[in-house]
DNA sequence: CTAGGTTCCGTATCCTGATACGGAGTCAAG
DNA sequence: CTTGACTCCGTATCAGGATACGGAACCTAG
């Protein structure tokens, strides 16, 4: 479980094939030398666990809510210098996803409202547009 | 206030003009009939509550991680008899927005766990990518 | 060997949501 | 009755993230 083709690599990260080609391209996700027998033409690229960490990785950021790009630009920190750079993406994102929480939840008291506006009857409609208005904004 | 350009009604709903007529293409806001004064060429629409309410809603409802297909079948049900295939969709994006916000509390915990990672030093590189290991998945 | 599943690679396409463009029509103020 | 802002409308483009396609090279089992 050391060593595995590109279609093992997506498969410890949860993902598609196509999806790790996708993240080399967009330089998030490095492209090994080939690792031929005889050493002539090209082989097939080979992963380590490495590379399945940094998959994780950016899986994780993404749920965080980091772009892509900004994704990049974390993986180039984990291995650079500026500290406070990496402490000022952390706390820009800190405070985003704050407020996106935040938002949810006032989302989650608004489907709350609505199921039980439509759950007293059997038939009729309900106020769905209603049901939504009054969050705290 | 009660009547009102797509202009206004774009800037009550907190949005540009260019989305609410993307919303009306795609069948989630009304086009109103033109209002012209002597009846005879086209005229400018005008806009309602009903209007800003609907344009409202459907932002909030975004929030709330429905797609704009989704949504446009809730204003559908807002008007029709099947409160069972209300309840229905509110009780799944329910569900789904339930893990999303236990995903971001994690990506919360991991964003404090790399903040205070690379605080505690001046300079050198901080482990970003260990940070975001050891999550409750 | 060789057949058939993988990999490699470039390029194309998709999806969702939103914005931009540009010409013609409309309107209100001066 | 013109000027300048705004509207209308179709079509094009963007952004971000991902998937699809297809031919050539590769590799492993039988």
């Amino acid at each position: 479980m050391s060593v595995r083709t590109i279609a093992g690599l997506a498969r410890e990260g949860g993902v598609g094939v196509e999806t790790v080609r996708f993240y080399q391209r967009r330089g998030l996700m490095p492209t090994p030398e080939r690792w031929s027998r005889d050493g002539v033409g090209g082989g097939i690229r080979r992963y380590g666990e490495e590379d399945v960490r940094r998959l994780r990785f950016i899986r994780s950021a993404q749920t965080a809510g980091f772009t892509l790009e900004q994704i990049k630009e974390l993986l180039s920190l984990d291995a650079g210098e500026d500290r406070a750079r990496a402490r000022m993406l952390a706390a820009e994102r800190l405070a985003a996803l704050d407020r996106t929480i935040a938002d949810l939840e006032n989302a989650r008291a608004a489907l709350r409202r609505l199921a039980s506006a439509c759950a007293s009857k059997d038939s009729g409609p309900c106020p769905i547009i209603a049901a939504f208005q009054g969050e705290a904004t």
